[in-house]
Order: C-alpha cells, then structure tokens, then sequence
RNA sequence: GCCGCUAUCUUCUAAUUGGCCAGGAAACCGGGCUUUCAAUCCGGUAAUACGGGUUCGAUCCCCGUUGGCGGCGCCA
C-alpha cells in the first residue's frame, strides 16, 4: 500500500488573487485528484503586516468559482475575520497565523529541537548591520549571503548574549561544502552548492515561522507528498531540504511548473493589470474557460491528441506532470477570447439567459447619459421588465457573436432603447439621399402593411424578397438593419424584427427617416 | 554581480526510445455562404536561436555562445 497522495497550495492573501495561482492550484488540484488523492489549501499569512482578510476571501471564492474545490482548508463560512474554525480536514488549523498562535504549536517545538542540537542559532546582527553588508558584498560583486560569526556560539553562550540584546533572529546553520541535490519531476535532476545559501532565517526571536521552515513544518505536519509550484521556488527548495533532514522529515516529490508570462515576457503579476481572476469574473468570462485555459498553458494532453476543448473530467483523466512544459508560456488573451466563445456557444440559451442578464442590467443601468436620456424612450419594453422569454431570443441571436458575458448590454442595447443614428451609416454605398428615403419608406411599409405575423421569420423573410424581387437587395437590407440596431455591425434585420416586433421597428424607421427630413 | 531554470511559427504547443514535406490550435490573410458582423466550410502565410561535435542521419544526445526568465529579505 502506497502512502494516499496529498497535494497543496500555499496562497498568500497579498493582494488580489491572479491566474497564476489560480494555475498551480489546478496543477495540484488535477494531480491529486487524478491519483486519488487530496488536495490542500493552506493559506500562508504570517505576513501579518501584508495579510488582509479581505484578499483570503478572494483567493477562496476565485477558487470555488473556477470549480478548483479543496478537500481540506479554510472554508468560505469559516471566514478570516470571525476564526470560527469551521475547516474542512483533521490537520488544522489551515492558516499559518494561526497554527503560529497554537500554545504548543509545532514551530516552537521544531526550532526548539534544532536550536538544541545545534542545526540553527540566536544570530544578534542588527538590520542595519546585515544590510551593510549586503551592500558590501553586492559592491564587491559577490554573492549576497549572510554567513554568521554566531553560528559557532554553543547555546549557553549565545542565551547569555539574549540577554543583553533583543535584537536578535533564528537563523538555520547552513553546512559548508555540501550538494543538497533532489529530483524534479519536470525538470530532472538538480544540484546546488550549499556554500552559496548562507544561514537563512528561519524564525523571529518569538518563534515566530520564517516562509521556508514553516512550509517545511507544515508540510511535514500535514502529511504533505507532492509539492507541486511554481519555479520560481527552485532556489528555496534546498534550503528546505536542508530543514527536512535537518528534522528528519521525509522529502516530498518535487515538481515545479513554469511561469506564467505577461505580453512582456516577465512573471506575470500585479504589474501586468487586469490579471486577476475577479476581474476576468467580472468581464464575463466562464469559469469552465478559464478552467480549460491555464490548464493548457503549460501541459497539453500529449502526443497526436489534438484536444484543446477538455472538461474538467477529461483535464483530470488526462494529467501527467510528465507533458507539463519546462519554459513559461504567454498570457494569450486573443486565445482565451476564442475558447471563451466555444464556451458561450456550448451552453443552453436558457443557461447563457441567466448568465448575461445581470451584464445587460448593468449595463442599461450605467449607460444613461443625461445626453442619452433624452433618447430613452419606452418603447413598449421599459429595462426593469426584461421578459425572460424576450430575452432569451435575444441571447439566441448573439450567441455564436459573443466573446465574454460582458458584450451582451453593448450588442443588444437596440432592443430595449431606440439607438441614435448616423446619416452615413444610414446610407448603402453611394446612395442618393431620395434613394435611401425611399428604401426606408419601402421597408416601412412592408414590415406596418404586409407583414401578418412578425413571429414567423420565414414569412417576414419571404415577404421582403418578393417585394424586392431581383433589385439589388443591400440597397434595401442595409438601410433598414441599421435603422433597427444603429450599428455596423448586427445579426439581420428578419431575425431582429422576429422578436421586436413591427410596432418597434417601424418606430425605428420613422425616428432613421426624421434624419433625412 | 552570483546561482539556477529555459530555448520549435506572432502566441499556446505536437513530433513512439534520433528517421515522411516539422503537425494542430489561436491570431492574421484569401475564398465560399451573405445586406453587415459573427458562426460555419475551404484554402494560405509563418518556426526548430547561433556555432561546434556524436551519427549513415539531430528539433531530439553532448559542449559552447547568445537570448529570455527566476532567485539572492526579520516577504511569501
């Protein structure tokens, strides 16, 4: 029986929560479901100064809105602010802070241990000492470690020297002229020389965790067997090595996946905008997309399988760290606009309704300019009564059109307000202003004269085509589509006047032809 | 600066342990369908960073160069 795999991830509520976590997550996610296994949020706030409740939520409710469930962590009820410890796992608590504040928490008992045997020491440098030497040592164009003199004080010494400073740190004495090498799932074999790691901090004078010994613990703790991350971790993973043999832990299988790159070809993160996973929410982008996306960038299924379009059940059948990528991989928007679109038009237009609603709400609600205002006449439709069944044609028409949730205000607006019209875009080709008068008119006599029954697209269809007979029909179709939408751009003007009705197109005709006087 | 990772079209990537014309997708361009824009169908442009090896044969293995990225905190 081998031991049940368990994954994790460590966000750090810093800041708004981005795709790229939103990546390693599902990585860990995929693996361990894939094998079994459980996957494990554990949230790295020791930060206290940078920590904020409010990006915790974030990070929680990005993650359950991606489908990205965690099977042991803090739970969404079990919110930052109230602690009320409603997690889910025996191995809690999941947020680092708290785990520090435990009365016999394992930290404690861990840098105890080491300070003990002599593996970590009191170092009594102040700030302002190691940042010059920093300096000096960055000046001199040399690696900038912290190799400390108190490293060989025995323990009964360096406890005396607390006592006449308290400006002092935990640091891990780091063995000279050593390799730490360890096996990398993507990458292979790496090595590095523990002579360039320096005694790194490991804890403040309160016992306090450091980053690299408290995932070291935790990890340890919670029976942590893959650590799956990003490689800009590659450099910490010997020092944590270090730490575990160190213990005496056991060390995890390692896998760092590559980066995320903006269009600048740099880590992706905060500089680079709109990167966040609210903000895609928010532009109307399907958490089924987003899903499929970043687990493409960097893996692919693998050799002859062509797929991009995967489910959730397919990604998680088809993961293997062995096809994840070595190098970063581009942001591609354009790329996720496309598959965003396969999405929309997957989905059922009762479905897709309900999901555009709140966006054309809003965007009704915000789009009233005192300028517009005047142009916001009621035809027959007033915004608060968005008629399901109404609506819902609507959404059928923009389906294959739409690329985010969000487009669906701007490119149904027409519906529901008269739109404003430009004379030149009134106009097919080089058409005569009489010519175009004359169109419009036509057309408005067909839709308020012949047309019996507007419900029925062929007969509107039918009833256009053999009143135009054989003449050129852009002069007749064009001016009235954009008499109907206002826009360059629309679905055609028998599937419009379908679901608006005659009454509201020929209104709309009217207000074109006042154009022309 | 030092250490590490990495290198296939503009972008994401494929190429059974070295062997067809280096394949797919997005983007872009052209065409069909069309009043427009989409959707859809057909077609097209476009890449193994460079230099050495090893080999009958290298995108693949080795070395070097160059480029890109990451890390070097009492941050995580």
């Amino acid at each position: 029986m081998s031991t049940p795999i368990r994954t994790r991830y460590l966000p750090s509520p810093t800041g708004p929560f981005h795709v790229g976590g939103a990546r390693t997550a599902l990585f860990n996610y995929l693996y361990a479901k894939k094998h079994g296994g459980k996957f494990i949020l554990r949230i790295e706030d020791t930060d206290l100064k940078r920590s904020k409740p409010e990006y915790e939520k974030d990070i929680l409710e990005s993650l359950s809105w991606l489908g990205i469930e965690w099977d042991e962590g803090p739970t969404l009820a079990n919110s930052y602010e109230t602690r009320s410890h409603k997690e889910k796992g025996g191995f809690g608590p999941y947020r680092q802070s708290e785990r520090a504040q435990l009365p016999e928490s394992s930290y404690k008992k861990y840098l105890q241990k080491l300070l003990k045997e002599g593996k970590a020491f009191y170092c009594f440098h102040s700030g302002k000492e190691l940042k010059e030497e920093r300096d000096t040592l960055l000046n001199a164009k040399k690696l900038p470690i912290h190799i400390c003199e108190y490293r060989s004080l025995t323990l009964a010494e360096q406890e005396t020297l607390k006592d006449t400073t308290s400006e002092y740190i935990i640091r891990f004495k780091t063995p000279l002229e050593q390799t730490i090498s360890f096996k990398d799932e993507i990458r292979g074999e790496l090595s590095f020389a523990s002579d360039l790691i320096g005694d790194f901090s490991i804890a403040r004078k309160d016992f306090w965790p450091l980053y690299n010994f408290a995932v070291v613990a935790d990890d340890e703790e919670m029976k942590i067997t893959h650590v799956i991350r990003g490689e800009d971790h590659i450099p910490n993973t010997p020092k944590q090595i270090l730490l575990i043999e160190a213990l005496g832990f056991r060390v995890p299988i390692y896998a760092h996946i590559p980066l995320i790159l903006g269009q600048d070809r740099s880590k992706m993160s905060k500089r680079h905008g709109d990167t966040s996973v609210n903000e895609y929410r928010a532009q109307g982008y399907l958490p089924e997309a987003i899903f499929n996306f970043i687990a493409l960038l960097g893996w692919n299924p693998g050799a002859g399988d062509n797929r991009e379009i995967l489910s959730k059940e397919e990604l998680i059948r088809e993961f293997s760290l062995a096809h994840v990528q070595k190098s970063g991989a581009i942001f591609d928007v354009q790329k996720l606009d496309w598959m965003n679109g396969e999405y929309i038009r997957a989905k059922s237009v009762a479905e897709l309704a309900r999901l555009c609603k709140p966006y054309l709400e809003e965007f009704l609600a915000s789009s009233v300019s005192p300028q517009h205002s005047n142009i916001l006449e009621n035809v027959g439709m007033s915004d608060a009564l968005i008629r399901d069944d109404y609506f819902k044609k609507i959404v059928m028409l923009e389906q294959p059109r739409l690329k985010k949730l969000s487009e669906i205000g701007e490119r149904a607006e027409y519906f529901f307000r008269k739109p404003e019209y430009d004379r030149e875009l009134l106009r097919w080709k080089n058409m005569a202003d009489e010519e175009l008068t004359k169109s419009l008119t036509f057309s408005k006599d067909i839709i308020e004269s012949r047309i019996t029954n507007h419900e029925s697209r062929l007969e509107v269809e039918k009833t256009f085509f053999d009143a135009i007979g054989k003449s050129d029909k852009g002069k007749i179709l064009w001016p009235l589509r954009v008499a109907l939408t206002g826009k360059k751009a629309s679905p055609g003007p028998f599937e419009i006047i379908e679901i608006m009705g005659i009454k509201k197109a020929g209104e709309y005709l009217d207000s074109a032809l006042k154009k022309f006087g």
